[in-house]
DNA sequence: CGGCACAATATTGTATACAAAAAAGTCGAC
DNA sequence: GTCGACTTTTTTGTATACAATATTGTGCCG
């Protein structure tokens, strides 16, 4: 038994162990989540590994197939182009209520935290470096004090992490193109015109950065990844 | 033990019945949901009612606490502004693409839910009218064909009927101030702009409805509530 | 040798049992 | 009679056991 036993007690740390690893695309899409497995490695019973898949599959993170089990999720070309969409409603709004808002501490917080995403990028930690990446969008709506949407972009922050490890084309830069600079210094001059349009052009960088024309990255079932 | 049985199986069609319950205001905010009562209700055992409310608490219908039970949420005015707030990020694009799309037969069924909404009015049946009033808004995201926002639109919708029970001041006069009717002749004469300036201002309206200075509707604890 | 039916196995879905915590009730001291 | 501590009861949290379903393996028949 291998039991690792980390603070968050319960489901909720399961959960929040399994969504950085996905995250951090240390568990591909596809990945089976055998209840069993899961049980043994963090030493619960499966009713609380159940609980654990179950917040992640209403975040969308986790596929449940009825008498199947649990499988990281695989977003279709549509569900990314989606995601993006919602990303591109909330998020400029966010940059904007964020450069109204911000203090000398939120700013300092955003450049340690960039900080951090290049280290990790240096050590080649990608994985990691994604993650970071992400969060930085989730400070800001935290910033911009709206918990409610926050909830929403953190939800669509991580399934943009599971699209990019399906429809990601350019293998090198990250999320490191500069933009995260760029909205500091918005953020710092408090200017949220040029936040909110930063932000908006950043989430088009991204969405364009993927090939959503590749059908063939998540065979939906074995036959047409071949034929 | 009396069983209703009804054809969703499992703890989705519990978090269904939960769901729709709360959004009538058949049950009322801080109301407790017991399991073993959930369970005899519905004739399943604890393990699917809990399921049922993990779900409902994902979605901020129902507030799960420790060691104590889940209870129908009891929106802050904080969360019931930012639940408008987002809703009005949302809402309006959506309405936007829903009149760019909007084919015959949508408008049929919005026409018809109208109708139903007003039958619900004229019997009396104000939590009905509520729900569908609710569910109109829902339609509008599947017709501008966007799930993943949709999805959101749905929880805030809900959330909204919470907000409601809480804070509504006016007591006649539901969502039924034509608006709908304004937006389905926007959508039949397809019309985006129109469309969604119309629904920018019947969120507005709706918030401007409510009473966001009444702190004690929700006495967070018995002791404000006297005192 | 290939295909189909059946059996064995493994995995999930659900119910129940037990442990832990909180709430309520009771008794006694002052 | 009221306050406080203790006991009882209720309710939730977690683990385990059993049932249902899907998957895999085997052998028979064509």
């Amino acid at each position: 038994m291998n039991e690792v036993d980390l603070r968050a007690g319960g489901s909720d740390g399961i959960a929040e162990q399994l969504e950085r690893a996905i995250h951090e695309h240390r568990l591909p899409p596809g990945t089976k989540l055998g209840e069993d497995e899961l049980s043994e490695v963090y030493g619960v019973s499966r009713t609380t590994v159940r609980a654990a898949l179950q917040k992640l599959s209403h975040q969308h993170l986790v596929e449940l197939k009825r008498n199947r089990g649990a499988f990281v999720a695989q977003p279709s070309v549509r569900e990314a182009r989606e995601v993006f969409e919602a990303r591109s409603l909330l998020e400029p709004q966010l940059a904007r209520w964020a450069a109204e808002r911000v203090t000398e501490a939120d700013i300092a917080a955003l450049r340690s935290h960039i900080e951090a995403e290049h280290a990790a990028l240096d050590q080649g930690d990608d994985g990691r470096a994604l993650y970071l990446s992400g969060r930085f969008h989730i400070e800001i709506a935290r910033i911009a004090d709206q918990t409610t949407i926050a909830h929403f972009v953190e939800e669509l922050v991580s399934r943009s992490s599971l699209v990019i490890a399906l429809y990601w084309q350019r293998r090198a830069a990250l999320c490191e193109s500069h933009a995260h600079d760029a909205l500091i210094a918005a953020f710092a001059a408090n200017n949220p015109d040029t936040a909110e349009e930063l932000m908006k052009n950043h989430l088009l960088d991204l969405l364009t950065s993927l090939d959503l024309r590749n059908k063939k990255s998540v065979p939906e079932t074995l036959r047409e990844a071949l034929g």
